[in-house]
DNA sequence: CAAATAGTTGAATAACTGTTCAAGTATTCA
DNA sequence: TGAATACTTGAACAGTTATTCAACTATTTG
């Protein structure tokens, strides 16, 4: 249960990579990524950008939660590159920090909706 | 903070729901198939059958994971149907159930390895 | 039938996550 | 400057999740 090297014997060397899993880091960063969306206030937090930026206590009415947990899931999407934030005064504007996330989060709503 | 009803009055109203979140079931489903790829040994898990289908002692050996752990997994990856299993003898046989998997994973690989 | 193989399952535990609460910073306004 | 607004942050707590362990079922082989 525990051979990290030795190539296997049933498949010539030249066919093992190609289809292989990439390297634990990178996998690691794949999950980090879906964990980011695997909650669904953040992904409504999301939903609450598609539009148009907003500050804090426009997705706080819109989501129905408190600034606070709306902060530090804020923190979260910032920390993961998802949103980005501008200030304006005391205000603080978030927006999607790209298109990969209405992909993303529309790939798994049609999934859903499938079968 | 919480008036779910009521429109927006900085809006007219057939502009509301056109980029409108899905309703709180269609999001808890989201999350809950992000949540299945939110965990690194079991996007390895599936990775292991990107291939060609797998009993359950060829992922062990593939993922370096126990048995046991690798069942539990893989039960959890079945209720969300991703795979599917078969049975031949006393082996089970797993695969992945449509291309959706790969797709997911895909994008997934494309955004961390993106900017 | 008994032993071995292949896998499943439930309970327990340890680690992680989301929300709240209380206290903090930063900016504006009077 | 003092009060109000708009957040941010750290700690704590409750709920969730992944792995392990032990016990179990099902199938095959001798």
């Amino acid at each position: 249960m525990k051979q990290k090297s030795g190539k296997s014997n049933l498949m010539p060397a030249e066919h093992i990579a190609v289809f292989g899993a990439p390297d634990e880091e990178k996998l690691f960063e794949m999950a980090e990524l879906f964990k980011v969306f695997a909650d669904s206030t953040r992904i409504r937090v999301l939903y609450a950008m598609f539009e148009q930026e907003m500050n804090v206590s426009q997705i706080c009415e819109k989501v129905e939660m408190s600034i606070s947990a709306v902060s530090h899931q804020l923190r979260l999407l910032k920390q993961s590159r998802l949103v980005k934030c501008r200030r304006e005064g005391r205000k603080a504007y978030y927006m999607l920090a790209d298109d990969h996330v209405k992909t993303i989060i529309g790939m798994a709503k049609e999934h859903i909706e499938e079968d």
